[in-house]
DNA sequence: ATGGCAGTTCCTAACTGA
């Protein structure tokens, strides 16, 4: 089974760039973020014609996640609501970030973690919260025994490999400091695995490039996007790969698609 | 170092993004 999450930066402007790019990369499900766009304005039916199921949850300008499926997914749901209950939830839905369904017995999510703009600001700690609520939102479907995929854009660099500078604790970057890293690694330790870890340990390789000062050209890159395997499909995965080329088109996303096959 | 982004919206200027 082959799933690639891409950050699209609002699948209006790049439809056909993920209509070209299904056609050369056929998969059994493409997790996709920052789609930026209502569900009724969604443009499901050419993802359709090519013989895919679409399931989205959207909302105007930001945000917004979708799964484009080969065959169809059952038990979809949108974000933390239908699997820790509204009261413990409150507000944190608003923010169409999440969205899950079954496909061959594996639970596949769809992601997007908060940016969390600068360090230790109101976003920031929104950020830290919302990671909290996806641990325990795991943790659940870990204790049902499901086998789970989640992949999706985390904004987090989780270690120094994964960043093109050397970066100090009082830099406070977003997405390398301490607290969202920790928050990660229990996210972690609940049992996943980071597919792309699996095969590739060097540093160097990134999903996401600043629009400004050349940077993919510079190779100045983070590696935000990423996959987690429960054990069962960590063990049976057999590559993960990012696939650069669509960053290299006229009007790109910023984010590149990642790929695991398992 | 002159300036070196992109997407969205009832604000074509202000915001979000990471």
């Amino acid at each position: 089974m082959k799933i690639a999450t891409w950050n699209v930066n609002s699948i209006r402007t790049r439809l056909a760039q993920v209509i070209d790019w299904l056609g050369e990369n056929p998969m059994d499900v493409l997790c996709l973020q920052e789609t930026k766009v209502p569900d009724a304005d969604f443009p499901r039916s050419p993802l359709e014609e090519l013989g895919y199921h679409v399931y989205i949850s959207g909302q105007k300008s930001y945000n917004g996640v979708a799964l484009i499926s080969r065959q169809p997914m059952s038990d979809v749901s949108v974000g933390f609501a239908p699997v820790l209950g509204p009261e413990k939830v409150g507000e944190f839905d608003e923010q169409k970030r999440l969205i899950t369904g079954i496909i061959d017995e594996s639970r596949i999510i769809s992601v997007y973690v908060p940016n969390g703009a600068t360090a230790f600001s109101d976003q920031y700690y929104y950020k830290l919260s919302w990671l909290k609520l996806l641990h325990e939102y795991l943790q659940n479907m870990l204790d049902k025994h499901e086998k789970v995929c989640i992949g999706g854009d985390f904004n987090i660099v989780p270690d120094e490999r994964d960043i093109h500078k050397k970066v100090l604790p009082s830099d406070e970057i977003t997405g390398t400091t301490e607290p969202e890293r920790q928050a990660l690694q229990e996210i972690v330790e609940l049992g996943l695995g980071d597919a792309f870890r699996k095969f590739t340990s060097e540093g160097g390789h990134y999903s996401w490039w600043d629009y400004r000062h050349q940077a993919f050209k510079k190779k100045r890159g983070w590696r935000i996007d990423h996959f987690y395997l429960s054990p069962t499909l960590y063990q049976q995965a057999t590559s993960c790969t990012i696939d650069v080329t669509p960053r290299k088109l006229p009007k790109p996303s910023d984010h590149a698609p990642v790929i695991v096959e398992f």
